[in-house]
DNA sequence: CGGATGTGCAACTCTAAGGTTGCATTAAGC
DNA sequence: GCTTAATGCAACCTTAGAGTTGCACATCCG
C-alpha cells in the first residue's frame, strides 16, 4: 500500500520543487519559461519536472515545439487521504492502548 | 506556511523510516529493540529517530535506562490535512481555469 | 532557407544523507 | 561495587541526487 507512496513523499521533500509546484500553480509552463523565474537552471528543472511527472503530481502537455506541465492537483489529495488514513490507523491504536492502560 | 511542511516529507520520503514507524506502530520501542527487528545497525535507526523526532513525528520516552519512541499520530493527519489544503486551493484553480477555457 | 527558440541527452562536480564500525558513558540489577 | 545492557558521540565510507556546463536535435517563424 505504501510502496507506491514513498516516492510521492521523497518528490514532495524538496524545497525547488515545491517552488516549480507553486509556480506551476499559478499557471501551466515550460521548463524553460520557468527556468525564467527560479534561480537554477531549464536542466535542473526539467529534472525535477521528471521527478514529478514520474510520481504522478505532474502532466505534461505539448504545445507546439513547447512542452508545458500542468499540476495534478487529484493526485495530491489522493496522497493526502492515504496519509490521513494511516494517521487514523495510529490514533485509534493510541486509543486502545490507552484504553487498556486505564484498566478498563 | 510551507516551509516546515517539506521536511516532514522528506522525513517521510525514505524506505527505512516508514518501517520503523510501522514497528513502531504495533507499539512503543527503543533503537535496540527495533534493530533486532529491522536489517540495520542501531545507530543507523538512531539517526532516523533523530529526524523523525525533529519533524514533530515522533516522540521519546524515558523508561529506565532505555528511551521509547512513540508516533504522533496527530503530526500526520495534521501534514494530511495541509497537503489536502494545497491540492483543493490547486483544483479550485483548475476549475477557474476549466470554466474560463469553456467561454463562460 | 536560415536563424532563433525550445528540448533532450550526457558527462561532470559536489554535497548531503544513509549506513557502518568503534569507543565512551550512563544507568540498572545482582 | 561491578558487571551488563543501553544509549551517545564521532569518524569514516559510499552512493544518490541536486546542480552545472556543453552540445546535438527539433521546430517554429521571418
Amino acid at each position: 500500500m505504501t510502496e507506491t507512496l514513498v516516492p510521492v513523499f521523497a518528490a514532495l521533500g524538496d524545497e525547488t520543487r515545491w517552488s516549480i509546484l507553486s509556480a506551476l500553480g499559478e499557471g501551466d509552463a515550460s521548463a524553460s519559461a520557468l527556468a525564467g523565474r527560479l534561480p537554477v537552471t531549464r536542466q535542473a528543472i526539467a529534472k525535477h519536472l521528471g521527478v514529478l511527472q514520474e510520481v504522478g503530481l505532474v502532466e505534461p502537455v505539448r504545445v507546439g515545439r513547447e512542452v508545458r506541465y500542468r499540476v495534478v492537483g487529484s493526485e495530491l489529495a489522493a496522497t493526502a487521504r492515504r496519509l490521513d488514513a494511516v494517521g487514523a490507523l495510529w490514533d485509534r491504536r493510541l486509543a486502545a492502548i490507552k484504553e487498556i492502560a486505564e484498566g478498563l
